[in-house]
DNA sequence: TTGTATGCGTTATCAT
DNA sequence: ATGATAACGCATACAA
């Protein structure tokens, strides 16, 4: 039995297949009430669906979003191991189906080819999350695609940005073990690359000692990738070496999760003896024992908002709107961090 | 500046649209070298990207793969709260775009309405993980779109299976907690339905138990839901109405989080006082403090090969291949099991 | 080997 | 208000 279309609609209910489009958009200036009644029983009788490839074509609109992640470079993967990811692609799938939108989810290979993808599926537009080389942004303004960029300092009107003032953050973590009495902090980071959310939360660490006049010492910070693995590294170096730290902001959980670990196996407790604050409160923060202290962002709402954002965009009513969102911050303190005594 | 169609090339390499699609098709029986190098060189030139929407239209195959995921009923999100979800979703997409699929993740909002989203974008197939109404099953039966099955039960040979031994890793979960010396083992766990993972779980469990003589302890079964919350709930009661309680086995690393947590916060040190095993390995399972002793399954890899397979069954080349396939299963030892003394 | 013509399911234009 | 028909971009059966 093959699935039914539009002409069978018509043919079912003595109508033509145009009589059957207008009703399925609800054009009510073109159809009279009665007949549209009509029709909308067949379509529940025959269980007609219709056909989004074909509607693609005709109207040039294929309701389908693009979302992009960065990949780890080694693996050919999604580094949705980071729940980070994972939690912002769930706030966003469910505005985008309130919304009647699919979401289409897709690493990216090369540079180039993700722009490929958005041209091969018509999209409507298109979500990028984290950082990527120059002209992969070119490439959308190209083929003139709505874009909302995801924690991205990429300071160009096309786009529209959803995100949180990172350098803020990096300072309310630091401020607070500074207010705990902190004065030797490390900082374990990914790689700061200009215009990167990291390099932010490094400036407001930076800007946190600062204003408290403690000494910027360059030996305490830890720079190299977001990543667990980093976390232990860094953790490990500190407990050996550098015995004088004693509170550590870590500007991802995942790398604080790391960072905690390797302190611990060397024989440091935290907090007792060291203090340490994330960065994201993902959900598996609260989790941890002990439970993290963190920089808390609501994820999930950032991902709502970022759909949102895009789809007013789509729809063009964006001419109102700021160019950037900010979302709040604030600290969340739990068991990782402890008074200097 | 209008995207290029077929026709366009056509007219550039002075061939016919017809010649430029055979081309892109490499049939190679339909067009000389000479004219083939001629229509690629345009279509270099001309940065021509095929229409996808057009294709699935005139193919009836749209190269696009339906993921559905379970769905929390109170949040309208997915649960990728739960890395677990994350992480298989990564190994799936890997393979899926290594041969040119692409991903459509969705939640799914009443028990139908997937089927919905299947015919409308033409889906070659999903996959399909967690345990879904009965009614669910049969409609994509009716629309006939190749179905992989992950961690399901559903014994039915239209579908292809993709899981684990289930009843076998509670077995060797609950025997590896014998072994150490226990006796009083707890169970917490999810919902135990028919069929579902989670009751293969526990019958291995009970196996284990009446293997090595001990007493099935109804009381001992904390039953309610995958969650870290209830993982807390369940702990918390142990620590205080069942300190006989020397071992427990938690059906999932997540609920193993929240149970070590509220043992913790009642005074329990895990594994000294208690030990506590999981199931899963998620990869935030190992970054846990103490490492979650737990069952491995490579959860990427279950992915992986679900992807694998789904693109044979649509390929059509699945006659000789077996119906289920099982993933490997083993403890691995890590810091939160410990010898009862 | 190459080109012509037609269909895929839908929407939009233009008559009626 | 309703219907016939031409797009939309591509693939394919058939003719040349």
């Amino acid at each position: 039995m093959k699935k039914p279309t539009i002409k069978d609609v018509a043919k079912a209910a003595g109508v033509s297949a145009a009589a059957v489009s207008y009703a399925l958009n609800g054009r009510t200036d073109k159809v009279s009430g009665e007949t549209m009644e009509r029709i909308m029983e067949v379509i529940e009788s025959i269980n007609y669906i219709p056909d989004f490839s074909a509607r693609s074509l005709a109207k040039n609109q294929s309701k389908l979003i693009g979302i992009v992640i960065p990949q780890t470079e080694s693996h050919k993967q999604l580094i949705l191991e980071n729940p980070f990811y994972s939690e912002i692609i769930s706030g966003i799938e469910g505005k985008l189906r309130e919304h009647g939108y699919h979401l289409l989810l897709s690493g990216v290979n090369q540079g180039e080819s993700y722009l490929d993808l958005s041209v091969q599926r018509n999209l409507d537009g298109a979500i990028l999350m984290g950082i990527y080389p120059e002209p992969f942004y070119d490439g959308f303004k190209k083929i003139n695609i709505p874009i909302v960029l995801i924690d991205s300092y990429i300071n160009d009107s096309y786009f529209k940005r959803i995100g949180i003032d990172d350098e803020y953050g990096g300072y309310l973590a630091t401020r607070h073990l500074i207010n705990q009495g902190h004065s030797n902090i490390g900082l374990i980071t990914g790689a700061i690359r200009k215009d990167g959310v990291v390099e932010k939360r490094f400036l407001g660490y930076k800007r946190a000692m600062r204003e408290a006049n403690l000494f910027y010492n360059p030996d305490y910070v830890f720079e190299e990738s977001m990543s667990y693995e980093h976390g232990l590294a860094a953790g490990k170096l500190i407990a050996d070496k550098y015995p004088e730290i004693t509170a550590i902001f870590a500007t991802s959980d995942l790398v604080a999760f790391g960072t905690m670990r390797s302190l611990m196996s060397e024989g440091k407790r935290v907090p007792e003896d060291i203090s340490v604050i994330g960065f994201d409160d993902i959900s598996m923060s609260k989790m941890f024992i002990p439970p993290l202290t963190t920089i808390r962002q609501s994820i999930t709402e950032k991902g709502a908002i970022a759909a949102d954002s895009l789809i007013q965009m789509i729809q063009g009513r964006t001419e109102l709107d700021e160019k950037e969102i900010l979302l709040p911050l604030e600290v969340v303190e739990r068991g990782t961090v402890k008074f200097k005594s």
